[in-house]
DNA sequence: CTGTTAGCGCCTTCAA
DNA sequence: TTGAAGGCGCTAACAG
């Protein structure tokens, strides 16, 4: 039988209330008899129960999701996440707050940063666009004690107690394998599309891209960056002007989201001028594309399991409880046509 | 404020007590009563409260799980993957038991069965031998009640509540077409390397292999499969053996175990006739073959996710609730040298 | 600074 | 067939 909180007070000699403070480093408790009830802790090796702690407590944690208003699927995808996650919200004694911000405005997500830690939240998870404002922000709420994750973009420096996302650069590396290999031995022009070069992601996933095809693809040359900010209608027209010139585009990376432009131009490419495409995020347009074979690979993070994810951590972090490392890596996901779920 | 045992009481116009043998469905009670209970629970939409049902209960969860004693990696990794979880047994209140079993032998595993039913566990957990004999046992359990849940390789029929298992046969068609696309536009052989077509799992990923072959890839000819026995030495002698002859093999599938025999044979191929090579189950040696370029792609199931997931399933169906179906999903990874963890 | 006591939501004797 | 009372492990007033 696991050891309680009786255990530790006969053991220090001391009542259950003081037992209690020393738990919850409360104040009030004279060092002499902390130390004697952190003895018996550790002879006991106690683990307080937290489902019993949080029964007592009547705790829920309410918890602070900020995500940027931007109308593509993968944010509408991590929307639903919330939303289920929301269902949940009860047996997991979590409250869900959803903020909106304006997409890839850092002075709008420090603020609204700000504004979330002003309600003392049990923590605050944020799609983080990697801007010094941002980081000062986070800095005050992580100082505050304040569990902070960032979620899908991740913020530089040390800002914040975990990242709730998948290694990007290693995305844009596994996409530059796939379309080096996938595109034959000849030589090309090889596209980059993005989002926008502010948000960290995109610009790992495009630096990693980039390196590993100047180093095993030299034969592919890349053409520079575009950023069609997200948004289907100027991806769309991008993608056309591409197809539309002169060169000989053999591959395409299209690293952010907005894919439903890139889809429908593709779709007036000549079959036997269609590039080698992978892209990222498997939404209703690229399972289509994939199937269709417009698109060869998708690269893709479940937003169902960065939020599990983020809540988990957050939890933990907020009753001072260590992870399960293995657990909460954000698997970056390659589909093919063959392996859809 | 969710409504608790004592809600459902008064307005139901009973006892605690009642309420609980009604939602517990113990015997002890009037028609009419327990349908006023039902009632109420239905209007105020109440959900037992698991943690703190527990906390009263003194609850743990027994759950046996039952692994083939096969000294490979991949079996190997299952067990660490045990361990972890035993670790965080008493914070989850489970108590794992694991049973081991011959490799492959339908008989011993149906006993196996038998006898870890017969100590009432909260649940099993079990690496399915496709056979009627342990279908038979699997179906008496289930009978009986007991949670049971197929672990890596599942078992024909639905006599089981779960599987927490990778899609076999798409990771055979993802095999091929990895294959396939990264050998270039030749023509040649293809190699299938088996542990034995006894397995389902292997024998899924065979044929999965081997229809898409056929069909995307008709330049590629796949020669009959071998059976290492996912046996290194085995594995070693068989693909010395392909490389020695005149046979020009550009590609080599390897969906069983065994790999330390396979890359040692791999090693000693000129660099200029190395077959493009995909392998399952990224270890040390499958890892090692990946940087260097000996293999080119591994699909992985992750043995730690398919025990966490059997044990969240179980403790679910213990207790009546539903999962998340997104959650328990378990995907095949696919690692390449530039997006190893 | 420390201890007593009464719960949190649920289950389980023991009586009626 | 029903109910009252006590307790699971922990926390939080409220007294000393």
């Amino acid at each position: 039988m696991r050891p309680t909180v009786h255990d530790i007070a006969s053991r220090a000699g001391v009542s259950l209330a003081t037992v209690d403070r020393v738990l919850n480093r409360r104040p009030g408790v004279s060092a002499r008899t902390r130390e004697k009830v952190d003895q018996a802790v550790h002879e006991l090796g106690f683990v307080r129960d937290v489902a019993a702690a949080n029964l007592a407590k009547g705790r829920t944690y309410p918890l602070t999701f900020i995500i940027p208003s931007n109308d593509n699927s993968f944010m509408r995808g991590l929307r639903v996440a919330l939303d289920e996650a929301r269902v949940r919200a009860g047996v997991e004694r979590i409250a869900i707050r959803l903020v909106d911000v304006p997409a890839f405005d850092a002075a709008a997500l420090a603020m609204a940063l700000r504004a979330a830690a002003a309600a003392e939240p049990a923590g605050i998870a944020f799609v983080a666009v990697d801007a010094p404002e941002v980081a000062a922000a986070a800095a005050e709420i992580v100082a505050a004690g304040i569990p902070l994750v960032t979620l899908v973009s991740d913020l530089s420096g040390a800002e914040r107690d975990h990242y709730a996302g998948i290694d990007n650069a290693a995305a844009g590396r596994t996409a530059a394998s796939l379309l080096g290999r996938f595109s034959g031995g000849g030589k090309g022009k090889v596209a980059v599309l993005a989002g926008s070069m502010l948000v960290r992601d995109h610009r790992e996933r495009c630096e990693a891209f980039a390196a590993v095809m100047a180093q095993d693809f030299a034969r592919l040359s890349v053409l520079p960056v575009l950023e069609g900010r997200d948004d289907p209608a100027v991806v769309e027209q991008m993608v056309s002007g591409l197809f539309s010139g002169l060169e000989e585009i053999v591959a395409l990376y299209s690293l952010g989201a907005g894919n439903r432009g890139l889809v429908k131009a593709l779709e007036r490419v000549p079959a036997r001028l269609r590039p080698v495409v992978v892209a990222h995020e498997l939404t209703e347009t690229t399972r289509g594309a994939l199937q269709a074979g417009l698109i060869d690979a998708v690269l893709n993070q479940d937003a169902g399991h960065e939020v599990r994810s983020a809540i988990r951590v957050l939890k933990a972090k907020a009753d001072g409880l260590s992870v399960v490392a293995a657990q909460e890596r954000i698997r970056i996901d390659i589909f093919l046509k063959d392996n859809l779920p």
